[in-house]
DNA sequence: TAGATTGTTAATCGATTAACAATC
DNA sequence: TAGATTGTTAATCGATTAACAATC
């Protein structure tokens, strides 16, 4: 089975069912079913079974899957099992709750670098996240092997930034300006545009 | 046509339409057509007429969409005509960030009550929004008629939040806590967990 | 009218679920 | 063995896209 034949949609779901082994290897809990996984996380259980199909066969018939076992391999999966270095551009507000965000770096999901127009002098430093003039982004990039870059920045900083991380070679954008990036094919966009996940709850509520 | 008919997936891309017919608006564009909408947000033309055509006949054929009126439609549509007054709970940086979010008021989106466990003195207003204790929850949402609420807690505090808004009469639950809430039927969850949005990157990188 | 673009049907594509043999 | 649950095929369901008549 080739990657590119595995639906994209699986990645959605890959992230929950990472979770949930993780919280039952904490729970000594040496077994779980994909009935026991559907029902938790309100997925069906075929759905479970086929998603885990597409990387190996990883459970046992008439037990389940091993806990421990599976973590690790969605672990591989998602890439986790080693460290990446992430640069974000961008001070505000959100800028700073995900610089602070404590979710990422258990995962392996290091802020390294951040970038700013005009970074206050008083926050150079950010917990131990140094705050650099946007100017600097491309040698210190340059510098450093750095896929992932995050945008935090207004929508209208948001393009011009993305070129010159796309020039820096950074293969993966994490998008939370709300506008559509241009990019070349190889680089992976996920926007994030925090209004819709609102704007989606006040559309349902009027229909 | 019935609501129900309407294939849930399109609430994902009728705010990148409101924003670009209202980015039209203010660039003194008076018609776009589905083709430049397509382009600009990397949606087939198809794919923007069909979605259109669920909610009426909007367009001129041979002309296209009429900016002004097509933003006013899909204000009616996403329910952004009329102001929601939302609670959020969990103050912490990501709470912070999501209450000075100014994205959010301009679409009549107020977060107008903030709630923690332990909210510090020094903070119990944050520009002009009032942090209460967590105890206040119940009579503050029964002495207002709000129906959405924002979950910025731990994983470990949310369901137990999450039971206490469904009884309060909440509808509409934006979940930012990695974790999976069960609610009842008629009330919609919109999950919001960011690590997922990182470790999508990981997969996509690594693979 | 000629050119452009819509709205919609039908075809295609892709994801989900039902069913069940394989097997622990 | 009997019971449970996996892995996978086939059927179903739903969303996207191609094609084109309608019409501005």
């Amino acid at each position: 089975m080739k990657v590119s034949d595995i639906p994209g949609i699986i990645v959605e779901r890959l992230p929950r069912y990472y979770r949930y082994f993780d919280k039952s290897v904490r729970n000594n809990v040496d077994y779980i079913s994909s009935k026991e996984i559907g029902e938790e996380l309100g997925i069906h259980s075929t759905q479970v079974r086929k998603d885990f199909s597409y990387y190996g066969e990883f459970g046992k018939r008439g037990v389940g899957y091993e806990t421990t076992f599976l973590r690790g391999q969605l672990e591989k999966i998602l890439g986790l099992n080693y460290s990446w270095e992430i640069v974000l551009i961008g001070m505000g507000n959100l800028g700073e709750a995900l610089v602070s965000y404590d979710g990422f770096k258990r995962l392996g999901l290091n802020i390294r670098y951040v970038f700013d127009v005009a970074p206050k002098l008083a926050e150079s430093k950010l917990g131990d996240v140094e705050v650099y003039n946007i100017d600097n982004l491309d040698s210190i990039l340059k510098k450093n092997e750095i896929k992932i870059g995050i945008i935090a920045t207004p929508a209208e900083a948001a393009q011009d930034i993305v070129d010159k991380l796309v020039v820096a070679g950074i293969k993966g954008i994490w998008n939370f300006a709300p506008t559509y990036l241009h990019t070349p094919e190889d680089v992976h966009v996920r926007n994030e545009d925090l209004a819709t996940g609102l704007i989606s709850l006040s559309y349902h509520l009027s229909n």
